[in-house]
DNA sequence: TCTGGGGTCCTAGGACCC
DNA sequence: TCTGGGGTCCTAGGACCC
């Protein structure tokens, strides 16, 4: 039998700020989003706080899946309650949290054969045949969890099941029940104690199940993960797809996921931020998208990457009720594949002047990068697209077609002729430009396109 | 006054090809 | 009765995660 944990930390960032001013520890405890918009974490003082006095403040406007009442919360609305409770808010400090997460996965990497990186704050270790070797995993894990502690002043729960969605589970109830000391081993327990578990979770808090899927399954009388576990699978897999029937089986302790152990590379790469003011100025605004741009590329290229898409979205603010909405995208393809921060840029500028209208309060602002490869491939894809002329993608013959395109049309026109074209119509340039057949067409290509 | 910032996967249907 | 059939690519939309 395959054998996961889940470790994961407690209200990770609210706990990050109390390590480093334990004097904190009693107090509640919040955490804001980026220009201090809403809160993103919150200690378990602060919620409980936030549970007594709900009706306060309303259950907010995000529709989370799970919510607690206190997450997400816009600041501004809960403000001077949490002041007359003499709650400690943090204004969020990424770097800290990315190097508390970098040494608490370092630490946990040590306690299991194999490990993945789930999440900022969150590690699934294979503790597969490891009883012969540290005997009960309970004490094991209490272990870890003690370590993780004394370490970097991290609380952490620990869940163990036999597959991914049941150590989730364990995990969950292992923060909620104090009985279990935030070490649940459902491995452990008899069949029927683990059913009685299960009944006692809500549909809503199994791993994968969202409020759409809750509300419909819900609907279907299926309220607990115990529901789940034992519903007709043939039924819910036409109903619902593949991974719900996966969400099944894996509460009946059938891994269906495994543990991945490298991250796999970006497939798309997105920067997008809420500006602290609105924003009128395409100057201002052509400042932002430069520097999500360049963000962006830099981050694609720690992963060797070359992006063959590119978007740009602008938006007015949406709680804004008196002022007219406005949110626009525009798109293009790259006809050559790049990671270079000047091409980016500008492109992203040019796409921004598209759907800039003067006369809007913007908002936020958003460059995403897409269709990334490794370097080498996309080369061979972007200029071999039919078997026939891979043998030599870099040929004379073709090299000799760009330079002519280039020499014809300016350096760059490239870019700009594949402007706004659907991913069929690229292709078909690209074959155009590839083939011997139309190098002699080459005004004609530029020319439709 | 003030409302986050990232990502992934699956499916159905249409276009197109042979 | 039954009006071809199989395959791929692309897109949009819907769901989920932290």
């Amino acid at each position: 039998m395959l054998i996961f944990a889940l470790v994961d930390a407690n209200s990770f960032y609210a706990s990050c700020e109390i390590s480093f001013r334990p004097d904190l520890a009693k107090r509640p405890v919040v955490v804001l989003s980026n220009n201090d918009g809403c809160i993103v974490a919150a200690n378990q003082i602060a919620k409980d706080l936030a549970n007594q006095h709900t009706q306060n403040y309303g259950s907010g406007g995000y529709a989370s899946a799970k919510p607690t009442s206190m997450m997400f919360q816009p600041y501004f609305k809960v403000a001077s309650f949490l002041e007359r409770h003499n709650t400690a808010v943090f204004s969020s400090n990424y770097e800290l949290y990315g190097d508390m997460s970098a040494r608490m996965h370092r630490m946990l990497g040590e306690f299991a054969a194999a490990q993945e990186i789930y999440s900022i704050d969150e590690s699934f270790l294979d503790l597969t045949g490891m009883t012969g070797l540290v005997g009960d995993l309970t004490a094991y894990a209490q272990m870890i969890k003690q370590k993780i502690h004394q370490g970097l002043g991290l609380p952490v729960a620990v869940g163990i099941g036999s597959s991914k969605t049941l150590a989730k589970l364990a995990n969950h109830l292992a923060k909620k029940r104090v009985q279990f000391k935030g070490v649940l081993d459902l491995t452990a327990v008899s069949e029927d104690t683990l059913n009685a578990l299960l009944k006692q979770v809500e549909i809503g808090d199994v791993w994968g199940v969202g409020r759409r899927y809750a509300d419909k399954l819900v609907a279907m009388g299926i309220k607990s993960a115990y529901d789940l576990k034992v519903a007709n699978i043939k039924t819910l897999r036409k109903q619902f797809g593949v991974i719900m029937e996966r969400m099944v089986r894996e509460l009946n302790g059938q891994a269906c996921l495994t543990l991945e152990m490298v991250p796999p590379d970006k497939k798309q790469i997105v920067r997008s931020k809420s500006f602290g003011q609105p924003v009128h100025d395409l100057k201002k605004l052509e400042q932002a998208v430069a520097t999500y741009a360049a963000r962006a590329a830099e981050k694609l290229r720690q992963q060797h990457g070359v992006c063959q898409y590119l978007s740009v979205s602008i938006r007015t603010n949406p709680f804004k009720q008196d002022q007219p909405f406005y949110a626009n995208h525009h798109a293009m393809g790259l006809v050559y594949p790049t990671d270079s921060t000047i091409l980016i840029t500008k492109l992203a500028k040019r796409l921004l002047k598209r759907i800039y209208q003067p006369g809007c309060a913007y908002h936020k602002a958003a460059v995403c990068l897409g269709e990334i490869s490794v370097k080498g491939a996309m080369q061979l894809d972007v200029f071999a697209p039919d078997p026939q002329y891979s043998a030599n993608p870099k040929s004379d013959a073709l090299m000799s077609v760009m330079d002519k395109v280039n020499a014809k049309f300016g350096k760059g026109s490239l870019e700009l002729a594949s402007q706004g074209l659907k991913q069929k119509e690229q292709w078909a340039m690209r074959r155009a430009m590839c083939s011997p057949r139309y190098t002699t067409r080459i005004d004609e290509v530029m020319v439709v396109y």
